[in-house]
DNA sequence: GCCAACGTTGGC
DNA sequence: GCCAACGTTGGC
């Protein structure tokens, strides 16, 4: 099992549009990546992996918890290349549950242990890894 | 294949 | 609105 951090611009698609599709049992395609190392590390996610929900650019912190539910496919929003073969791929999430407390990037920032975590290191990266023991000490920090 | 120019992302 | 970081593009 492996854990990941994704991030999204809530008033594009925020943790509670996620948690009301899968209310209604929809998954949601994580389509619209256009970048190679997003898209590699989309490819190594297995089912039952989790990753963690950011808010990028409005409230700077992590949200919620969901799970891959779908691994790596062609995204459906991409067009094919000049050879006609599949570029960009994504996988299919479903919400798991909320932080009770939101982890702000300051927050994440004042900890030193977090500070090799990918969010921080790699700030434009939007799918990336997260290590055992920073999800461990993440969910820790978010009331879980 | 190198590198400068340019565009995009995202924090501040 | 600005700027730093980084990816992509295009000329050579």
């Amino acid at each position: 099992m492996a854990y990941w951090l994704m991030k999204s611009e809530p008033d594009v698609f925020s943790f509670d549009d996620l948690q009301a599709k899968t209310t209604r049992n929809e998954p949601e395609e994580w389509g619209g990546v256009r970048n190679y190392a997003a898209r590699n590390n989309m490819r190594a996610m297995a089912l039952g992996d989790e990753a963690f929900f950011y808010h990028s650019n409005i409230g700077k912190e992590i949200v919620g918890i969901m799970k891959v539910v779908a691994t790596a496919h062609p995204d459906s929003t991409a067009d094919l290349n000049a050879k006609g073969k599949v570029v960009w791929e994504c996988v299919d999430v479903a919400a798991v549950k909320p932080m009770p407390k939101p982890v702000t990037l300051a927050t994440v920032k004042a900890t030193p242990e977090l500070s090799e975590l990918e969010l921080v290191k790699l700030s434009r990266l939007s799918v990336s890894k997260v290590s055992d023991a920073e999800w461990a000490l993440l969910c820790k920090m978010g009331g879980l």
